[in-house]
DNA sequence: AAAATATTGTTAAAGTTTTAACAAAGATTT
DNA sequence: AAATCTTTGTTAAAACTTTAACAATATTTT
């Protein structure tokens, strides 16, 4: 379908920010954008916008722009999300606690199927009525639910035995919150969210910049 | 100090999964690693590691390694996380509740001093420990507790006039939760973390595997 | 209807980052 | 103590990504 060549990676993060902004110009009744006005609400350049799309095909009309919500709907195509997404979250802490509950996911087309954490006291219980599941159980709800994706949101030493689970019961995807790397086999996706990492670029730069 | 040239962002990534594999490593007896050993437990190659680390010194000895502790100690003097910073949390939501009670944060340096929200019902209560108290009193608790860094954890529509706010107040750095773009003056550095985007690269590579 | 203006898609150039190769230097073995 | 092995730091090449320029095409103005 797409991938005539190997597309940059931060070009798929650019058209996450592009179709975001597409739904507002199209929800505020803005039929027609053009690549400078995409690249000023995304901060980025232009030729940038321009480059991005063109990977995929040509969406648009020269002296005039792009259709906001025709470019909208291929971009969401080109990122998968033409069809929602069931995921699973695996920890019940803080964090997990607050993937579960964040409106954001939900928006955007993913559906938390269920919660896994191995403490007894949680098992059972719900989440923003999400249930609650022992890790025992993880195999036969990845069928059951058809979950494609999964979240690690607990402790680093516990990450890798997580993730082996997570790709033997016949997940795709993962997104890792723990501060370590996870090995999988190939053809599975893994995504490391490191938050505290987020915080040490900008204490880099603050120190680089005096 | 640093800096002799630019030093490619993804770098700096790096350096903090170095830094906490090397952690490891002390603490495990290991005194020595090779550039082999951090590229193996980091997941990149020992040429990218070496190169990285070139950047900023000889850190090393040739046919020995690295001494685990000292370099550990040379990157976290790099990363400006040889002292604690103060940061704030703005929105205390689902998500910044989460991020109020993250270990994570206070393992590698951050403080949290304290939580803004402009819910009436919220201010006045403690997360944590952590009080929360009205954005009015942003900027002078940002002097008064000498508060650096920000983290923005309120929704979209909200989130630039958070910015703007924290950006009045002194502030440094910003970490924004909300998928939207907000500009900033020159100097204050922003890091976007945009929780859906980052299941959508794996929907990306999954429809693009198949 | 011609000229001016707007804006895309594409190509080439510039810039950046990663990978690979290897000389230099220390440790170990014979 | 010579030869072999290990491992760094550096240089050059390769790969990748962004930026800039501009021809092509549509719209608007004169």
């Amino acid at each position: 379908m797409f991938k005539k060549f190997k597309i940059p990676d931060a070009t798929i993060g650019r058209l996450s920010m592009y179709s975001r902004y597409l739904w507002e110009a199209d929800e505020k009744g803005k039929n027609t954008v053009s690549s400078h006005d995409i690249a000023q609400a995304t901060g980025v350049t232009p030729a940038q916008v321009r480059k991005d799309l063109a990977y995929f095909g040509e969406f648009g009309t020269r002296g005039v722009g792009y259709n906001s919500k025709e470019l909208y709907n291929y971009i969401m195509k080109i990122l998968g999300l033409d069809k929602r997404w069931s995921i699973a979250i695996v920890g019940a802490g803080n964090l997990g606690r607050a993937l579960s509950q964040y409106k954001g996911f939900q928006q955007r087309g993913f559906d938390i199927a269920c919660i896994f954490d191995n403490d007894p006291k949680k098992i059972g219980k719900k989440i923003a009525n999400i249930d609650i599941y022992s890790l025992d159980l993880l195999e036969e709800k990845v069928k059951e639910l058809n979950i494609v994706l999964g979240i690690i949101a607990v402790p680093a030493p516990a990450a890798q035995d997580v993730a082996d689970k997570l790709v033997n019961a016949g997940i795709r995807g993962i997104i890792n919150f723990a501060p370590v790397n996870i090995t999988v086999k190939q053809n599975i996706f893994v995504r490391r969210v490191d938050l505290a990492a987020q915080l040490e670029y900008l204490t880099y730069y603050l120190e680089e910049s005096r």
